[in-house]
DNA sequence: CATGGATACATCGGAACCGAGGTATTGTCT
DNA sequence: AGACAATACCTCGGTTCCGATGTATCCATG
């Protein structure tokens, strides 16, 4: 997830190592805050793995800076990631966030429209927190008020985002669908 | 986290592992699996922390099954961490959603209140996804459709949770606030 | 001129996590 | 009788993660 952000953020632009941890932080560092203790070894490992290359600048502000670039396979590792994502991609929304934000970088708009459709088809899943056995359990049934706002705020925001699939879906398919 | 899924639904009633983790699924697996090569070690830390005990059972169905109770200390435990939740525990969906999911465990209404509250500060702290420089991006100023989709989401469901949060806190909390 | 804060990068050790695999029992379908 | 799924628990090895800590530079404030 990390490394899907690092490779997206590169794509954008070359960046140095502080200012990716910034926008990093922006993207989803406010709900799941990123150490450099996670940062740094992920920069590496990415290097390591030739997608990204590291030229050290002379400190402008500070200490010298390492600008990061992604490399040509680090492009196509970044698509690949994005056209192909793991189930947990689609559902933990911090990881779909992170797909989200990078899926311009999957230029073909039929593309983009099979990854919004697999978030589609998984919040359309039925799906409860609570359970009776087998039967999913509605709001109106429990009596704790803490359990019964986990219900309505899911659903709240699951429908929201299935509005805005559904128009996203409609402007990028073509209109044969 | 974890732990305090597990703390918790042992707090509503004694569970053998592998029940334990058909709960916890529905809470949070749906979202973010859990793999029972993490749940079973993590049973045996609050084991040897004493916060739980097993008492062996010939197998109802099938193998012998391990009945988890909570002790003296693990629900006293639970209730700590529930009224002293970390900033990730309040920033983070999945960790937030399995606080609410027990916040009844912590009976004191005031104190129940002082923890929601936290939520709500945290979803009144401007926050933004993008920024330039400084300045937090609408998404009426992104051009990349995916993008403004997540502000847009993010912003129906803070809104949502919001309205919640408050409307809750006014059962919660005595008139005189 | 000293203190502190921001910039910028890095390592270390411990904890948590997870996939793959293993063991054993019971019930069901063929 | 054999195969298979479900129940029920567990370990191992590798990876990731993160708090604590360290290094160094530059700038603003007092």
């Amino acid at each position: 997830m990390l490394e899907l952000a690092i490779l997206g953020f590169l794509s954008d632009t070359p960046l140095h190592g502080y200012e990716l941890r910034k926008r990093i932080t922006a993207l989803t560092g406010h709900v799941k805050p990123v150490a450099e203790s996670t940062l740094y070894p992920a920069i590496k490992r990415l290097e390591n793995a030739g997608l990204l290359e590291r030229a050290t600048q002379p400190g402008s502000v500070a200490a010298p800076r390492h600008v990061l670039t992604l490399t040509e396979e680090g492009g196509q590792e970044l698509r690949r990631r994005l056209a192909q994502p793991s189930r947990r991609d689609v559902t933990d929304e911090n990881r779909w966030f992170t797909v989200l934000a990078f899926l311009k970088h999957l230029r073909d708009p039929e593309a983009q429209a099979a990854v919004l459709r697999r978030r589609l088809s998984f919040l359309e899943e039925p799906a409860s927190f609570f359970y009776d056995g087998d039967r999913p359990l509605r709001a109106e049934e429990l009596d704790d008020p803490f359990r019964r706002g986990i219900l309505t705020i899911a659903r709240a925001t699951s429908q929201a985002e299935l509005d805005w699939l559904r128009s996203t879906l409609d402007t990028l398919e073509p209109a044969a669908h």
